[in-house]
Formats: C-alpha cells, sequence, structure tokens
DNA sequence: AATGGCCCCAACCGCCGTTTC
DNA sequence: AGAAACGGCGGTTGGGGCCAT
C-alpha cells in the first residue's frame, strides 16, 4: 500500500469541479474500473468513492424529489416483505437509490409505525414467503389496480414470483429528474462530450496499437500513457 | 438574534462475494 | 488454483438546515 497516495485522497463533499470531472470520464471509460477511472481522472479519490458519488447522485437517471405515496407505500410494503434488503428494494424502484430508501425508511419508519396500523403486515407474520407474495398480490394489486398498470405494478409482482427482470414498479417517463441547474447542467456536459467525440484525435489503425503503452477506450486507442493524460486535460480545461 | 435539538441525507466504512490475472 | 483487485451491500456517521424556544 502507498501510503502517501492515500494520504492525499479526499474525503467529504464533493467539489462541483470534481462532478464535471467525474462525469466526463465516466462518459469517456463507462461505469466499469472505478479505481483506474479515479486515477486516470486525476481526481484525488477512491475509486469507490467515485463509483458512489455516480450511482447516488450524478447519474442522470436518478429520480430527484420527494417520494410520492405511491413509493412510499412500496417501500415499506417491500420491507415488511424483505427487511433491510435496500438495493433490492431499490431495484423495484427506478431512479431511486439503495442509499436513498434507506435514509427514507430510516427517517420515516418510526413515524409511520406509530401513525399506522400495521394490520395487514402483523396479518401476514407466520405466513410462509409464498403466501405473503400471494397475499401482496392479492390485495395490493386489487386495490390499485388502476394506477399499477401505468406504474408496471403487475410486472414487479410476476417478477416476485419467478424470474427476475429490469422492469420496476415506477414508470421512468413520470421522473422529474434533472430539474436544478447543476444536474441540467451534468446533462449539457454528457451531451457535449458525446459530441467532442468526433472531433478528437483518435488513432485509427487499431492493428498497429499492441504495444502494451497503448490505452484503449471503447474505439479510442491513445499510444502513450501520456497522450491519455493530455487528452484528458484538453477535455477537463 | 441566539441557541439547542432534531431531521435529513450525502458520504464513509467494513465486510463479503465476484471477477480478473 | 489462488491471490489480488474490484464491485456491491448494509450499517453508520457527520454536517447542514430547519424549527421551536
Amino acid at each position: 500500500m502507498d501510503f502517501k497516495k492515500e494520504e492525499t485522497l479526499r474525503k467529504g463533499p464533493w467539489l462541483e469541479e470534481e462532478d464535471e470531472r467525474l462525469v466526463k470520464f465516466i462518459t469517456l471509460l463507462g461505469e466499469r474500473r472505478w479505481d483506474s477511472l479515479a486515477k486516470v481522472s486525476g481526481l484525488k479519490r477512491s475509486g469507490k468513492s467515485c463509483r458512489l458519488r455516480w450511482m447516488n447522485y450524478l447519474n442522470p437517471s436518478l429520480k430527484r424529489g420527494p417520494m410520492s405515496q405511491e413509493e412510499d407505500r412500496i417501500i415499506f410494503q417491500l420491507h415488511a416483505l424483505w427487511g433491510n434488503k435496500w438495493s433490492k428494494i431499490a431495484r423495484r424502484l427506478p431512479g431511486r437509490t439503495d442509499n436513498e430508501i434507506k435514509n427514507y425508511w430510516r427517517t420515516h419508519s418510526r413515524k409511520k409505525e406509530e401513525a399506522q396500523n400495521y394490520d395487514k403486515v402483523i396479518e401476514w407474520r407466520g405466513n410462509t414467503g409464498e403466501e405473503l407474495l400471494h397475499n401482496y398480490k392479492e390485495t395490493e394489486i386489487t386495490r390499485t389496480r388502476t394506477t399499477s398498470h401505468e406504474h408496471g405494478f403487475v410486472e414487479v409482482v410476476s417478477m416476485e414470483s419467478g424470474k427476475e427482470t429490469n422492469c420496476g414498479i415506477c414508470g421512468r417517463e413520470s421522473y422529474g429528474f434533472m430539474n436544478s441547474p447543476y444536474e441540467n447542467r451534468i446533462s449539457d456536459w454528457i451531451s457535449e462530450i458525446s459530441t467532442d467525440q468526433s472531433e478528437a484525435n483518435i488513432s485509427e489503425d487499431h492493428s498497429s496499437s499492441s504495444s502494451e503503452n497503448n490505452i484503449n477506450i471503447g474505439t479510442w486507442w491513445f499510444q502513450e500513457t501520456r497522450d491519455f493524460e493530455e487528452f484528458s486535460c484538453s477535455l477537463w480545461s
């Protein structure tokens, strides 16, 4: 372990400049190899920190704003079924992160327990998982049939009874993300980078790029690490 | 206006499973 | 096959903002 490197890693709240840089490099390199991305971007952040920032805040597919009544209901019902399986619950609510749901639940669970009666949950206790799912399907789907369809609720139930798919409970078309000026800027950067790619200095001769010093980013090839770093700086400036 | 308490949420930490070399 | 790196997950923390006093 390189102690000096660890020592210079930044922690705490992200700066706007850091966000900008992170978004640019994720657009270039994709959502993977976070440690490499953190290093090559020049961000004094751990790969893990970069990943978290993207997953929980910068990702444009995230839904912003307060939880709807529908989401609230779903969170509490799924938590009653699965417990603290936040990521599993989050997969049923596209645009919401496990962190967000976890925070929301922690904040509201106490109030909820006091304010609401949990007749349904209590009634379900002692049942098997299949019975729980059956009850869940019978009671909730029927009660919310009108809105359920527009939110893809039926598909969720079919998932729970067997196959996992990528569909979720809430329809993306109803999202209100990209509301703040900051979020709009992030969206703009992504668009700009897509356009900029056609103007970048790209080596087309992939076959000749077999040196181990070459860096391959999608269809982009850099012959030296230095070339890539210079290119990176040009994106930043 | 000052302050103390509470709420909210972004970010970190540690662990563990998976992937890569 | 095994070690190292990576990524995902759930728990926890710290700080900013709001509100009542």
